[in-house]
DNA sequence: CTCCTGGACTTAAAGGTTTTCGGAAACGTA
DNA sequence: TACGTTTCCGAAAACCTTTAAGTCCAGGAG
């Protein structure tokens, strides 16, 4: 705690110049001399003075400022993609006012206004599922761009991982190791995350001429499911050589159980899980091959946008954000594991 | 995107009023007719009019605006306590400011500066490990709370973990279930939460008589290093009937090792982890006891204590705020299990 | 000498809101 | 009628900064 701020009046009063001369000489504008220039970069350094970005805004009706409203804050997945954009933003002179809605849609509402009313020059949407949620985008006097869960508008502009292409890379992986009897075992059918993943496995399996073994096992995210559902899949499809996880934590309980019933991953089943959650993708023995979402990326790319679309051009539409296949050992060729 | 934004001009014009009655029948103030407020009102809400926080705030001097300023936001303990902090802003009218300096001291001070440009009510100092860091707060117009991590300055408002406290907690809860030989297994003693939790197992011990079971081992948080330990430790310590881990990743792995080599837990060793990391602490088998830090709490109370700063009566001082034992099935007494 | 040019600086307006103070109208009382 | 009181409303200042427009002066061209 300390004196009072200064303000560009003070400035100029100590340099001995009107404050039109002061904010020139601050703003590195043209017409004023060098000796007066120095003068007052002196005083505002002797006062440290900071510029009132509240005044400045309220001129130029910009504030630098955007809103970042999230469903579910304490995801994992809302958090890389919060990170990424408060990167992008950070790297210039933006800043982030952070909002969770917790789900709750008139808080939402709440909080919009909130920032509306504070004038942020635009607003990052993160959804908490990859399921379209409703566009808030309508007669709203900024731009909006949506991460992760995309808009069901779709004149709105949404960045949203590449859920399908991915699960067919990771198909197309274990496929190119050689192995032909992949199972699929994802969460629950209700997130579209789970269908495109399945749809994703799907092509690639028909691409390959080849079927799925077995039917494709839904169930919660959990670990434990993953460990059921590696029971059920092993009594009824003895033969696979490879399974596909909806997500980490399926993959890590089905690695557990199958190695409980004297499968040996990789060599008699190569597993591939989603998220590359690391806490559980490289602790678990094996390390898991895994599909990273990039979200880090995906939420840096969204704020992008939004600056693009703060400036004039926006690009509406649902962007897919392409997904990287992060390879360890649980997919290991034999041999080298 | 729609029309251009409403000013107090345009619902004073549409009410046939001054903008002078209008903000006065807006604010719920006394001298304005009934039926006047009605006529404001009515313009108000057709014009959706959003009164500008920049005007207001530069008027006041007061932004209902706080700064988040977090070293390493990606951290598992800076979320919590930033969500249980947005949570107690969000109830009232404040907004949060979030600027991650990831632990860059000079990104630090250019995100300190913005904020203050700002003209934030107050800041949150989140660290990102419990050892005191330096302060940020010297001649700063505005209050700061630090949470988790405190400020090296004593005169500054910081709210930690009761670490030791909370070790004590775990060790008395050992002793508690008849365990007599208990170990110690924690991270690198160069962070203050692994010699803080040493030192609470110590006293919990010593006020009961008892000696440790073997040396404190040190190693890093991980579950690769949990597993090491546990070898190492039934090798040497072949008789320990309970272990107190100083993270739920550790624990996690020195269960696995455990189960591995024969000992079932928690019939013949009883395991409590720290941090209650949920994707461990209830995924494992058997699912973890573990401590609690209850960081969500913290922020709050970290929140709230800026509110009482801004309103002009801090409370310096480190303040250590209580832990809580989550029990769970790796100490059930024998028989439960 | 006058006129013009351009540099260096100042004045004043604008941006949206709140608040203080004063004014006007209506009404009651002497 | 004169005067005081109450009730309602408006004018204007203040918050801080940026910028367009204006002033002043020295010096060069005609």
């Amino acid at each position: 705690m300390a004196t009072k701020r200064a303000t560009i009046n003070d400035v100029a009063s100590l340099a001995g110049v009107s404050i039109a001369t002061a904010s020139k000489a601050l703003n590195g504008r043209q017409d004023v001399r060098a000796a007066t220039r120095e003068r007052v970069l002196a005083a505002a350094a002797q006062l440290s003075f900071q510029p009132n970005a509240l005044a400045r805004g309220l001129l130029s009706g910009q504030t630098r400022t955007v809103g970042l409203l999230t469903s579910d804050s304490v995801g994992r997945f809302g958090i890389p993609v919060l990170l990424g954009a408060e990167n992008a933003f950070g790297a210039g002179e933006m800043a982030v006012l952070l909002c969770d809605a917790r789900g709750d849609a008139i808080r939402e509402q709440h909080h919009l206004r909130a920032l509306l009313s504070r004038r942020v020059d635009g607003l990052i949407v993160v959804g908490e599922s990859t399921d379209p949620r409703p566009s808030v985008s309508k007669d709203l006097p900024v731009p909006v761009v949506y991460a992760y869960g995309p808009s069901e508008d779709p004149e709105d502009v949404s960045f949203v991982p590449d859920d399908v292409g991915a699960a067919a890379m990771a198909v197309n992986h274990l496929l190119a190791l050689g192995r032909r009897r992949i199972a699929h075992v994802t969460g629950p059918t209700h997130y579209k995350a789970a269908r495109d993943r399945e749809e994703g496995a799907r092509l690639a399996l028909e691409a390959a001429g080849l079927p799925q073994a077995g039917q494709t096992l839904s169930g919660p995210w959990s670990q434990r499911w993953g460990r059921h559902a590696a029971e059920m899949l092993l009594m009824s499809e003895p033969e696979i050589d490879a399974v596909f996880c909806g997500s980490d934590q399926i993959a890590a309980g089905f690695v557990e159980a199958a190695r409980e019933r004297g499968r040996r991953v990789p060599d008699d089943i190569a597993v591939v899980g989603y998220d590359n959650w690391e806490v559980l993708s490289t602790e678990t023995r094996p390390a898991l091959t895994t599909v990273d979402m990039n979200l880090e990326s995906l939420g840096r790319t969204a704020a992008q946008h939004l600056f693009a679309a703060i400036d004039g051009k926006a690009t509406p539409g649902v962007h897919k954000m392409p997904c990287q296949l992060v390879i360890r050992d649980s997919t290991s060729p034999p041999g080298i594991s």
